[in-house]
DNA sequence: CAAACTTAGTTAGGACACTGGCCGAACGAA
DNA sequence: TTCGTTCGGCCAGTGTCCTAACTAAGTTTG
């Protein structure tokens, strides 16, 4: 248990063999999402509903809840006649995982547990690109062994962490290749925080922050029955997390949503990354700042907390300026050929807002709703457009999250209390 | 065995209990699947391989074997000591699967044995736009019906069949929605196709031809360790099929792929779907027409064989014709562009170019894959860019292997001889 | 040339997971 | 109070995979 797993799962021949064991561990694993997706309920309604006979059902049940994964309710009237069941639901007293998202200026951390309840979070100014890496990594670990202490304190399990950087990630190595705004090149950062996270480390998983927002995004979508879905961050960059048929697309090498960098500017303006006509340069957030004000303006000022620059910004659009109205129309153009693309090659069936997007929905959603619906090339193949309601909390949450998901895949992981 | 299965699979909670029939099942369709991906091999190495015991080993493929799904071969000598195995290997005198391409002048069949060999092919010339739908639809049941015969006759079962119309389908109704080069609207195929075929209709799958394509691909990169693969068919509209861990992805109403009609065309010509600066314009097989050649040119005479147009193109091109070539390079271009955008969204290993970008692919392979090596963000990133090799068939041998695809889920499903 | 060794595949016994039927418990309705 | 319904537990039965021992068929060694 204290393996650092980060490695992108693949489709492995030895993966596939299924024996009793696996097999109850699936049908454990069946129960727990059903609870998640549905709620609680009986044991006979579990039964009826996944398939398994109540004899089965109530063997399950019963392990489930020695590990600490479920919990008996109240009393629970189905019908009008017959004895009423007791309502098994998930229980989050035992079990979380932990998402740590490092940006550029904070460390954001949250704690998930089984029932989908943030039971913790946190988010500390940390001045990422000024300090050391060493000396950023020890920040984390203390801050990360700080809440891990806190939470096994209350007697909870944390069944994973995910570190979320803002850069390119090597899953196989488990290490950040490049992080520009961190100024940070190859750093084994699954290995470094291994070692200063003692004693008992949990696997820890990597994952970029769209990916991130995506599952977090989508385990709010999923009780609704949606399983494909697109998250688009907005920020000084730009990149979309990608879930079909209630899976993350990684691609390849986990560079699946890379879309910052789609060549959709027609101008062409020049791009941190060296080329040309990036979109992120026309529908980033510098984008967004450049348009609506000019440059010695108080938005564009770096010293200012960006959250209050986004605020004035919309005061401004509230009270009818007309250029920062412009420019958010300016962006919802650029941000619907954008999008169009990304409908078409994904078809998505939601498309989640997130970042700076989300922040602006009242001004976007409408416009780019419309553009998309203008674009339709068949009833069926437009997306539902929202915008997130997670907030600044999203990568982490969806870290902890992704932790979470190994026990919802097997939840034999968990021993018995 | 005799209900048409058209719907794409969702996930869904009944379909995830496990019991113990499922668990033999998995299991031999796992012996299946490692044996196609990796070729015939004794019992015990098999037994390695997956993780299953010798003993299990012995029993799942006597049990395989009686259902003619794999058979014995020779001995074969894997060390140099011990008892020599018995080498055991697909069998493919047992079961295939049937695909079926309706397109605007031929309809073409394809049938694949278990062992993925096209034990059967033919291409016939229909003239579908000119003729009403029931005479088509007469006509194709009557191919599928001679082949269905001979194939039987020949002793083996046919697991399925793939119908797949050069537009838009609508998969829970079984029905193309739109296909405008044939001049359909709302034919339930799935339904009238099985109301011609008798008396014992093996289920019938509809599918696109983009995505039939990158599963045809697909099964020849499976082996190698390909999972994540994108194909693009060029034809007059442009389609892509998308592979992410080895599974199709068609989106949330199957529409993903659906690259033709990409805004990627900044001169903004008028589209057939009615829309303007669609990629296909600009990249499709009409854009070649007109940029290598005058409008009373040989190669744009609807009334010659495709083939032979795009034979006299290639032999100009040969031969250093100017136009010719700038119109290649024009096309170059214009694909890497849209290439591009695909490779950040996607991530894929392996980009497979068919149509007519495949007949052309020593002009294009060369220059395109130098165009997206430029952009690659990382070492990774970047995407092995390939012809196809398997043709025009390659969306029939698609839905023969889509039909199969069923037999390797659930072996279970052939009964025993 | 025969015994020892190695590897392949089969057989027997055991552990274990799901099923189905039966039973008591708990409740509403008559 | 009695009947019908539903919930959940219990137990025997079926079937799967696993381990271990065994037979089979070669090679190597003395």
């Amino acid at each position: 248990m204290t393996s650092t797993s980060h490695t992108p799962r693949r489709p492995s021949a030895a993966a596939g063999r299924v024996d009793q064991a696996q097999m109850r561990a699936a049908n454990m694993a069946l129960i727990l999402r059903h609870l998640r997706a549905h709620g609680g309920r009986s044991r006979a309604r579990l039964a009826a509903e996944t398939g398994l006979s109540k004899a089965t059902m109530s063997s399950l049940i019963s392990d489930l809840a020695e590990r600490g994964l479920v919990r008996e309710g109240q009393l629970h009237r189905a019908g009008t006649v017959g004895r009423p069941g007791l309502t098994v639901e998930l229980d989050g007293r035992r079990v979380c995982g932990l998402g740590i998202e490092i940006n550029v200026d904070y460390v954001a951390l949250a704690a998930v547990d089984l029932s989908g309840t943030v039971i913790r979070e946190s988010s500390t100014p940390v001045d990422v690109p000024r300090l050391p890496v060493d000396a950023v990594l020890d920040r984390v670990a203390t801050l990360v062994n700080r809440m891990l202490d806190s939470i096994r304190e209350a007697g909870l399990i944390v069944a994973g962490l995910t570190v979320s950087p803002p850069g390119v990630i090597d899953y196989a190595a488990g290490s950040v290749r490049f992080a520009p705004n961190l100024g940070w090149r190859n750093v084994p950062i699954v290995a470094e925080l291994a070692d200063r996270i003692g004693p008992d480390v949990p696997p820890i998983h990597l994952e970029n922050d769209a990916k991130l927002g995506a599952v977090a995004e989508y385990a709010a979508w999923a009780p609704e029955g949606v399983s494909d879905l697109l998250y688009l961050s907005g920020d000084v960059g730009v990149g979309a997390g990608i879930i079909a048929e209630g899976r993350l697309i990684r691609g390849w090498s986990g560079f699946s949503g890379e879309v910052g960098h789609l060549p959709l500017d027609p101008e062409g303006r020049q791009c941190g990354c060296g080329r040309t006509g990036c979109w992120e340069t026309i529908v980033g957030l510098s984008a967004l700042l450049r348009l609506a004000a000019p440059e010695d303006d108080e938005v564009q000022d770096p010293t200012r907390p960006l959250e209050d620059r986004l605020h004035t910004l919309h005061t401004r659009a509230d009270a009818g300026d007309e250029r920062t109205l412009a420019a958010l129309r300016q962006i919802t153009d650029d941000l619907a050929r954008g999008l169009s693309v990304l409908v078409d090659v994904l078809n998505p069936e939601v498309i989640v807002l997130g970042g700076y997007f989300a922040f602006f929905g009242d001004y976007l959603l409408e416009p780019l709703g419309a553009a998309l619906a203008e674009r339709r090339m068949d009833e069926g193949s437009g997306a539902r457009l929202v915008v997130s309601r997670l907030g600044i909390s999203s990568t982490a949450r969806g870290g902890a999250i992704v932790a979470l998901e190994d026990v919802f895949d097997n939840p034999t992981l968990i021993d018995t209390h």
